[in-house]
DNA sequence: ATCGATTTGTCCGTATGTATT
DNA sequence: AAATACATACGGACAAATCGA
């Protein structure tokens, strides 16, 4: 494999699709360390920036990341995309067992706080109001799928804290208080992650993330939690049926 | 405004918030062109490869666009992002004008095809049978909102075509054959847009798109219709209620 | 239709800074 | 502390596309 001087293609999409061919046979694995920019440059007679050019392009593009003072990796290979039920109800932990995949959860926070403004917004509440910040990692086969936030007004849900901390799914939570939330609202928006998203979910920051706000009302009309999750776009298919 | 030689910050950092302030300010304003590498170089005592540094930064952001041998122009900007309700049956037309904006359409291409592999699993039509096929632009306030392709059994729709062609909405159309298209199943993705949806869109490829697939299902159980749509992610908010 | 000026695209070379091992 | 690796910045050169004289 060279370089072809000669053919009019530049010469660093020549060497992005050198490293593409080398990745999907095989020979460049996942988390192995390529050769350093000097390196290649010699190996393949083309000037370390020209090497850059191309490297940079596949980091934009999601199939290597570079660690400054380490040097530059085979990204992850993608996983098969996983249909994802959005309903009123969804479970996490039931849906995932379903398609025969192993979920999990991690809980990453949970707290009390005074109502953030987006928060008092969505669930209509007082200024200075409390509710339980509930901040959860879940993922498929240990690859990280979603991170999840919940906020509950403490008023509804008195001294759940204790639960809230060992929680797997959030139906059980709600049986625990006989709260039916039968009736939900959703929006969807295709946006790119946080710096902290992406590291949760694993995922370079220019690959995006779907994101769902989620508002849950009793079958009373009272607006009882409101959620906000983010989805890998890489691996999540969300579906919604009437 | 000069760049700062000794906080730290790397130059082209500095020139790409400058160039940002001078965007939100207005003193740059859509679709202008911006000065040519050389003479930003000049004017901000820097190489001109730094400043191409900044610039496509910029260009990757969807901020700034660049056309060889003309220069760098200041994109579009940025609509504020339009609620749109999916359900069962959902009008484009009916919908925006809602909030109180101008809907509008332009139907790309109308024909009678062949089934297409995708399109022939999810309807269960056999091999060979035909379909007709509606490819249309929806624009809010004459800016791209969305691009829609819809397949519909020819066996259900006969003589369709001429419907097609001067459709405003749907649901105009299922009526005129007596369909009740009650069931619905949608999934949603977050995806970069080939090239031709980019262009449809009006968006740079670095931008994702809302993918939307919808089967939709008469009262009987007969998948009578499926869709894919293709919604601009920095516009495009999509809400579902149950 | 041609030529020259302008502008972005590609490529090379070198030097220095910063993070990691 | 030294070596290695990526990050930033400067310089020059030529190619390719565009536009106007």
């Amino acid at each position: 494999m060279i370089i072809d001087r000669d053919n009019g293609v530049p010469y660093y999409i020549q060497l992005m699709e050198l490293l593409r061919k080398q990745i999907a046979a095989g020979i460049l694995q996942e988390g192995q360390r390529i050769l350093s920019e000097v390196e290649m440059g010699k190996v393949y007679r083309i000037n370390r920036h020209t090497v850059r050019q191309a490297i940079d392009e596949l980091c934009r593009l999601g199939e290597l990341y570079k660690i400054r003072g380490r040097g530059t990796f085979i990204a992850k290979a993608l996983l098969d995309t996983v249909e994802y039920q959005l309903s009123a109800k969804n479970r996490f932990t039931e849906n995932i067992k379903k398609i025969g995949a192993t979920p999990s959860t991690k809980i990453l926070q949970t707290n009390e706080i005074i109502a953030p403004e987006k928060v008092r917004k969505a669930l209509d509440l007082d200024h200075d109001e409390r509710v339980y910040f509930h901040y959860v990692q879940r993922s498929i086969n240990e690859r990280p799928f979603l991170i999840g936030q919940a906020f509950l007004p403490v008023k509804y849900f008195l001294n759940a804290l204790p639960y809230l901390n060992v929680l797997e799914s959030m139906s059980e939570f709600y049986a625990k208080y006989n709260i039916n939330y039968e009736r939900a609202k959703s929006t969807i928006q295709a946006v790119f992650p946080t710096k902290e998203e992406a590291l949760l979910l694993d995922i370079p920051r220019n690959m995006p993330v779907l994101k769902v706000k989620k508002l849950m009302k009793s079958q009373t009309g009272i607006m009882i939690a409101y959620g906000i999750s983010c989805y890998r776009s890489d691996v999540a298919e969300l579906s919604i049926s009437w």
